[in-house]
DNA sequence: AAGAACTCCTGTTGGC
DNA sequence: TGCCAACAGGAGTTCT
C-alpha cells in the first residue's frame, strides 16, 4: 500500500494515541506476518510506555521506554486502524468487503493503556512487526542500507548524481532503490519523473555528468521529489483501494496524479497534447507521456 | 557486482 | 452471470 506520504500520515495518525501511552495488552493473531513474529513478541510490549513515534523512509519507528524499538513495516496492504474508547465497536463501513468482515486479516490487536485499541490488518501480509534495541537500530541490516531521506537537506542533486554515476538500470528502477532515496515508491517516481520531464526509461547515469558533476537533468528532478512528496503528505497521501488513514480518513493527492493511472488519457502539460503511455519496468507499472518526458 | 527476475499472499478487476 | 488471467502502493532473495 503506502509510500512515504501514506506512511507519515499513519505516523501523525497514530502519533497522538500511541505516545505516552502503555500497552495494557497485546493480541497476536498469527505467528509471522512476511517475516516471524519476535520471541515473545507480547510479552515484550506487554506494559511498556511509547515514548515516540517516528519514519524512517517506510518504516514506524515506535520508542519503547525500556530500550527497545519497535519497527513496523506495512508492505503493500498493511493499515492501522484506530478504535476509540465508547466508540461503536463495528469497524468503520469502508473497511468491510462484501462478506461484511475483514476482522481475518486482523493480524495485531494493541489495547492501550487510554482506551483506544489499535488493529494492524493486512491482507497480503506483506508487512512485518519486528523489535530491536535501540542501540542496534542504525546498525539493523534493514536500517543501514537505507539511502537518505527525501524531505532532508541531504538529498541534494550532487549527492543524487553521485549515487547514480554510471548506473545503466533505468532512472525509474533507481529512484524506487530505497539504499539510493528511501521512501519513494511506485506512483510517486511516476509523478515525480512526470514533473521534471525525464523519461523513466533513461538510463540512472545521466543525472550525472562525465565528471561525476550534477546534471541539469537532477538539478530539475530533485525538487520535484521533494514537492511531490510534501503535496501528497499536505493531503494526507493517497487513497487506493482500501488505504485509509488510522483514524478512517481518506487521503486526497490521488486527485492530484499526473499520470498515474491515466493510460490512454492526455498529457496535462500546457502545449504537450501527448498520450499517457504504461509501460512495465521491473514487473511493475509505469506511466508517463512519451511526447514530454525525454 | 550490478541488474533483472522471482517470490511471498490475498483481493479486485476487466475481458471473454 | 461466471471464470480466470492480470494486476495491486514492497522489497528480500536468488538468478544471470
Amino acid at each position: 500500500m503506502p509510500e512515504l506520504p501514506e506512511v507519515e500520515t499513519v505516523r501523525r495518525g497514530l502519533e497522538p494515541v500511541l505516545v505516552d501511552a502503555h500497552f495494557d495488552r497485546v493480541e497476536q493473531r498469527r505467528a509471522n506476518l512476511r517475516f516471524a513474529f519476535p520471541e515473545r513478541f507480547t510479552e515484550r510490549l506487554t506494559g511498556q510506555r511509547i515514548l515516540s513515534l517516528g519514519r524512517r523512509a517506510k518504516y514506524l519507528l515506535a520508542n519503547l521506554e525500556g530500550g527497545e524499538v519497535l519497527i513496523m513495516h506495512l508492505g503493500m496492504s498493511g493499515r492501522f486502524v484506530i478504535q476509540r474508547p465508547g466508540a461503536n465497536a463495528q469497524r468503520p463501513g469502508e473497511f468491510l468487503n462484501e462478506a461484511g468482515n475483514t476482522s481475518r486479516h486482523d493480524h495485531v490487536v494493541f489495547f492501550m493503556s487510554n482506551g483506544t485499541t489499535i488493529i494492524y490488518n493486512d491482507a497480503r501480509r506483506f508487512g512485518f512487526m519486528i523489535l530491536v534495541d535501540a542501540d542496534e537500530l542504525e546498525n539493523h541490516k534493514l536500517i543501514r542500507n537505507l539511502g537518505v531521506e527525501p524531505l532532508g537537506e541531504v538529498l541534494s542533486p550532487a549527492y543524487l548524481a553521485a549515487r547514480c554515476v554510471g548506473k545503466k538500470t533505468s532512472l525509474k528502477a533507481a529512484l524506487l532503490d530505497q539504499r539510493i532515496v528511501a521512501g519513494l515508491g511506485n506512483i510517486y517516481v511516476c509523478e515525480v519523473l512526470y514533473r521534471a520531464g525525464l523519461s523513466p526509461k533513461r538510463a540512472a547515469g545521466a543525472l550525472a555528468l562525465a565528471s561525476g558533476a550534477p546534471s541539469q537533468r537532477v538539478e530539475k528532478l530533485v525538487p520535484e521529489i521533494k514537492a511531490v512528496l510534501e503535496d501528497a503528505i499536505e493531503a494526507g497521501g493517497s487513497t487506493l483501494r482500501d488505504y485509509h488513514a488510522p483514524e478512517g480518513d481518506l487521503g486526497y493527492f490521488q486527485h492530484s496524479f499526473a499520470v498515474y493511472g491515466r493510460e490512454g488519457l492526455e498529457c496535462a502539460r500546457a502545449g504537450c497534447g501527448g498520450t499517457i503511455r504504461r509501460i512495465v519496468q521491473g514487473g511493475r507499472s509505469t506511466f508517463y507521456c512519451p511526447k514530454c518526458q525525454r
